[in-house]
DNA sequence: CCTATATTTAGATAACTGTCTAATTAGATG
DNA sequence: CATCTAATTAGACAGTTATCTAAATATAGG
């Protein structure tokens, strides 16, 4: 329960960022994923593999393509966390 | 403009994060910060800089103590990515 | 000014991370 | 099955990071 550090580890690098932010609007293959960065294709797989173990992404086999996607509800832990900082600025402490 | 990418790198480790909720109650001193937690003085200030250079926290000298504060404004921008990317699950395009 | 307290800076080191090329796996298709 | 395409795994390497001990800085009080 609440976000694992995997997946802060994993969005603290700036592709990975960028991969998740491309999966906003659906499903993309691992191909057309990495068609949008100026890497090779076994450094994106090795994102890819990040993001997958920190439960942030999906991803489905179809054929010979494999598509990935958003998995939101590790990012809503990520998230609790961050609003429960951010809005602290109060200063009221809680509990 | 957006947050900064040291700000996603500042909260990827477990014990900044921790000073990061510490501070949710309001100034707390370098030491007794570093109180909290099984780690020499000098790691523990090597996270505040980290913290600090990510303007994830704000520093004050008094005397020959130091305060430090958290400073929300930006999380606030980590937490808009964040809102903005997990706000996506319906697939509605964003512009 | 000497000493005590609070904190940081310096320097070293082991572990981790991002990246690459080469090789491998998996599926489709002639 | 030979081969093509899609993607991953393996292995290496450079750069970064978290941690420590030892030394330095800064302030306060005799």
């Amino acid at each position: 329960m609440s976000a694992s550090n995997n997946a802060f580890k994993a969005i603290a690098d700036p592709a990975r960022r960028e991969i998740l932010r491309l999966l906003r609007s659906g499903e993309m293959t691992a191909g057309d994923l990495a068609a949008h960065f100026d890497m090779s294709k076994p450094t994106m797989s090795h994102h890819f593999a990040v993001l997958a173990d920190a439960d942030l992404i999906t991803r489905r086999r179809e054929g010979q393509t494999i598509w990935y996607g958003l998995n939101t509800t590790v990012l809503q832990d990520v998230l609790s966390w961050m609003m429960d900082l951010a809005g602290a600025e109060t200063k009221g402490r809680k509990k």
